[in-house]
RNA sequence: GACUUGGUAGCUCAGCUGGUAGAGCAUAUCACUUUUAAUGAUAGGGUCCUGGGUUCGAGCCCCAGCCAGGUCACCA
């Protein structure tokens, strides 16, 4: 398969050549002794220390017979000096006229020996002694620069391609590598907080037959062997709390969930989850654990416990403020949904512009007007507590109102990030809890749970003890740590709807077309002729022409005639 | 799903009421031994997202489609 290259890429391509010519393989296998990195040669600067550096030329000053360049490596960048008397002792300049000025190209992976020292204007730089080729690059990367005012010119900064390319796009944005290692971070700093608690990092399928724990469509798949429906997890809850009934007293997951729902600035068809389940403990316990672990997250990802995000600054200092949804209601309306019936309930809605249709019951009620009236309101990281027992499927009642269920969730510049529960433990009144949510699917309302889990209730009739769990939006966070409005942002590969390909053609192919396209209509053993394709090209270029659609083999009698398709 | 903005050179972007397609950087050639958005000179480089239509003539106008961004709706 033939691709149109763009004339760079063709010096490039050539480049490669002549380097092999000169017998430098543009390839090499063996080892590079790297033995520094930018960050610390500029950290720890000892004029006339030998060192090994290796990474990518991504600038060039040439002039005449001195030259700067900057090499990029994970930390950073590092000027480097080349000199030609300095790298050609001797009569033959070939290293540095030719395979360095030449053949050498921005992008490409080179090794370095050098001397430390500092130019004239002092910037901290390497003499070069040595170099070596370690790997040519032979398609030009975007190409931003930065002034000497600091600001960045042709910053490769189309949405599509970087997304599509985040190869390039992390090598010429260093804030959008900061994006990733922070994520890193933060996922280390929350093992950090969970290891020293005792409690343990564990694997639960992602393949699963019921997919439970969360009101999703799920992915579906097939397995060949068993022959039976396989579903992507949409959440692993009800493998956790397996686990805390097999003995474990704390367990958490980083969890990969895929939701086969549409996609938007918020929501990726993948995306990660952690959650965690600790025996003994309630709710309480867990807004108090969920803070702490929150600070500390921010502290070990920012170095602060403040981030601004869509331009206003919040807090993850603890302690957050702790409100009922009852009181958060009355709060923003000064409406009190306690005691209403569905009725009352769904005639203030229709009174206050909230749309309302017949599958919702009071919990969906509620939930709707504190969608509407309350939700955006949260910017600082507060606890919405006490919902609705009717939307909570696997919550446990409130212990002081039965129509409530002992659940929060974490706001933040009113977007959900942490949900967390006491966990329903009753085999009995979770088997009907399921019920009522099967009844609620089959009644139309998409949201409810159209499985039930008979293992699970297995696992339950067994004993599980008092339990909280909680679970935490991890992209969403990493978008609060790093004040990025779009989850793509966060996410290495973000989905994307395939790339057009263009119709590629090969070169016999294209030889075959241009003589068609030439006449319209040619005798087929007259334009196998003219192509003077070998047979077997001939035959390759014929049906991937036909395959394609672009030409057609007609019959006249005896002749065949090649037309063009259109 | 609705609305909206965009798709032009490797990259960032211009483009006239519709008349042969432009800049900077990058690339190539030359000059230049401490520069730093290096500099100076010269040159090459384009299926103007795709497909239709209107027109003597379309990058531009019209229609359809593809891809992406944004806003909203839906959804946790």
């Amino acid at each position: 398969m033939s691709q149109q290259l763009s004339e760079q890429e063709l010096v490039r391509r050539e480049s490669l050549k002549k380097l092999r010519d000169l017998g430098i393989n543009p390839y090499p296998q063996a080892l590079y002794p790297v033995n520094a990195l930018s960050k610390d040669i500029k950290a720890n600067y000892e004029e006339g220390k030998k060192v090994i550096i290796a990474g990518r030329l991504m600038s060039r000053r040439i002039q005449g017979k001195a030259s700067f360049a900057e090499l990029q490596d994970s930390e950073g960048r590092i000027q480097v000096y080349f000199n030609r008397d300095e790298i050609c002792p001797g009569d033959d300049s070939t290293l540095y006229n030719e395979v360095y000025k030449k053949l050498l190209d921005i992008g490409d992976f080179v090794g370095i020996e050098g001397v430390l020292f500092k130019t004239q204007v002092g910037e901290i730089s390497v003499r070069v002694t040595n170099f070596s080729l370690l790997s040519k690059s032979l398609k030009p990367l975007p190409l931003p620069k930065t002034d000497s005012e600091g600001k960045v010119h042709d910053a490769f900064t189309d949405p599509e391609q970087r997304y599509r390319q985040r190869y390039a796009d992390l090598v010429v944005n260093p804030h959008v590598k900061d994006v990733f290692v922070k994520r890193t971070r933060l996922f280390n700093a929350m093992r950090e907080f969970f290891n020293t608690r005792g409690y343990m990092e564990v694997e639960t399928p992602v393949l699963q037959p019921i997919p439970g724990g969360a009101a999703a469509r799920p992915f579906v798949t097939h397995h060949n062997a068993l022959d039976i429906p396989l579903y992507m997890r949409i959440a692993n809850e009800l493998y956790l709390k397996r686990l805390i009934v097999g003995g474990f007293e704390g367990v958490y997951e980083f969890s990969k969930n895929f939701r086969n729902e549409g996609m938007d600035r918020t929501h990726n068809p993948e995306f990660t989850a952690m959650e965690i389940y600790v025996a003994y403990k309630d709710y309480h316990w867990m807004m108090e654990f969920t803070e702490q672990l929150l600070e500390h997250c921010a502290l070990a990802v920012n170095g602060t416990t403040k981030a601004t995000f869509d331009g206003k600054e919040i807090d993850f200092k603890a302690p957050y403020n702790r409100v009922t949804m009852r009181q958060s209601i009355i709060d923003f309306t000064g409406f009190d949904i306690a005691g209403k019936s569905e009725e009352e309930l769904k005639s203030w809605c229709i009174q206050n512009g909230i749309e309302v249709d017949d599958t919702m019951g009071k919990g969906k009620l509620i939930d709707e007007i504190f969608g509407e009236k309350c939700e955006g309101n949260y910017i600082q990281p507060t606890f919405i507590i006490d919902y609705p027992k009717e939307m909570s499927p696997l919550c446990k009642e409130h212990r002081d109102d039965p129509s409530l269920t002992e659940r929060f969730e974490l706001m933040v510049c009113g977007k959900e990030i942490a949900n967390a529960y006491t966990e329903l433990n009753d085999p009995i009144d979770q088997k009907e809890r399921f019920e009522h949510q099967l009844e609620l699917a089959q009644k139309g309302d998409v949201e409810a749970t159209e499985f039930i889990d008979y293992d699970f209730l297995r696992a339950l009739e067994y004993g599980m003890p008092p339990t909280s769990g909680l679970g935490i939006g991890i992209d969403r966070l990493v978008m609060f740590l790093t004040n990025n409005p779009s989850i793509q942002e966060v996410l290495f590969f973000p989905q994307m709807k395939p790339e057009k390909q263009g119709l590629i053609l090969s070169d016999a192919e294209k030889t075959i077309l241009d003589i068609v396209k030439s006449k319209s209509k040619i005798d087929l053993s007259e334009l196998k002729n003219a192509a003077g394709l070998s047979g077997k090209q001939w035959d390759k270029g014929m049906k991937g022409l036909n395959k394609n659609g672009l030409i057609r083999v007609e019959m006249e009698g005896d002749q065949k005639y090649c037309v063009l398709q259109d």
